[in-house]
DNA sequence: GTCCTCCATGTGATTATATAACATTACAAA
DNA sequence: TTTGTAATGTTATATAATCACATGGAGGAC
């Protein structure tokens, strides 16, 4: 990874991601989509769900209901567990961000505009978690379904593995 | 209790599903298989592994941790959640029995003989499990991962639904 | 405007799931 | 026997999630 890395400043220089993003672009776009959503849709998207959001847009790893409490807390928001598991529970219902379920935490949606079936790549080492798209009918688990006429409504799919980056590194240790 | 209804034919391959099983014969041999399976490999298949492999093995569905720590004092093993997580955690290890992550709950495997990538398919309506095969590397997670590089360890593969049995009666509500 | 209702938020308490830390026991090898 | 190691047992605690109920604010009916 040398290139194409031209406005992220080295002040954290976390393992993040499995393609390198502008951070800030992120945060905005994946607001600015929510908005869009939300209004077209006629759902509220509430100063805490919206501060929930924020939050998540701002990791490319998966974070656990009570880190967001926390933070929710600095904000001046309530700080009790059902404060940020309910605002969690709109964005999940709503597509706008997901339940990682190996980890029991949560990350925003990164195609948040389409309806889909996601799956998640989780590196071991630095806690990067990258989406992409299933299409669970299509392999063994849809064959499998078709052929016991289980009716499939919605589909768990997490990889757990070494991303990229960290793959490229010796193996010095956990972390860098 | 006097079911005795052995007459569903094995004729499909599938050892797996919501079809009619003989406990029985689901829990005699899933017990053999481990027995066989550990002693080949050196492990020590102790009395509590085993007593938590034959309450798995007398479900078909996922069962929590504490179901199962309950059954375990009800037999004279130790009631803390240490013992429990910690033959889970052999069982598991050893591919024995899978965590169903998306109901943090455990089931006994299917397939005990195979190295395997499992998937499961939930009903939501009676709670049932069955166990699939997944090829992850094979479809569009298996594309996403080599195109950018990530290295799959590890799947998680689990549909939600509904299952034939369930598909075909009438709500009638949850079962008891 | 006032009232009313719905929905969202806030809070305290509790339940559910999982692990840390350490003592004790069983067993096999030296 | 001694010793090392794995397995089990127990206390305590950490982490994750929900329940139950009170409060507050935006919009509509009148």
């Amino acid at each position: 990874m040398t290139s194409g890395n031209p406005t992220v400043p080295e002040s954290v220089t976390p393992p993040v991601g499995f393609t390198q993003h502008d951070h800030a672009t992120c945060v905005v776009d994946g607001l600015s989509a929510a908005e869009a959503r939300c209004s077209g849709e006629g759902l509220h998207f509430t100063p805490v769900r919206r501060k929930v959001l924020e939050i998540l847009l701002q990791e490319h790893r998966a974070l656990g209901a009570y880190v967001i409490l926390d933070r929710l807390r600095d904000d001046g928001f309530g700080s009790q567990p059902p404060v940020a598991y309910r605002a969690l529970d709109f964005l999940v219902t709503n597509g706008l961000a997901h339940k990682i379920e190996r980890l029991n935490a949560f990350i925003a949606c990164s195609h948040p505009r389409a309806r889909h079936a996601p799956a998640f790549m989780i590196c071991r080492l630095c806690d990067a978690v990258a989406e992409a798209q299933s299409s669970p009918a299509r392999g063994a688990l849809g064959a499998a379904a078709r052929a016991t006429g289980f009716l499939i409504e919605r589909t768990v799919v997490e990889a757990e593995g070494v991303c990229p980056s960290c793959a490229e590194k010796p193996p010095e240790g956990k972390r860098a």
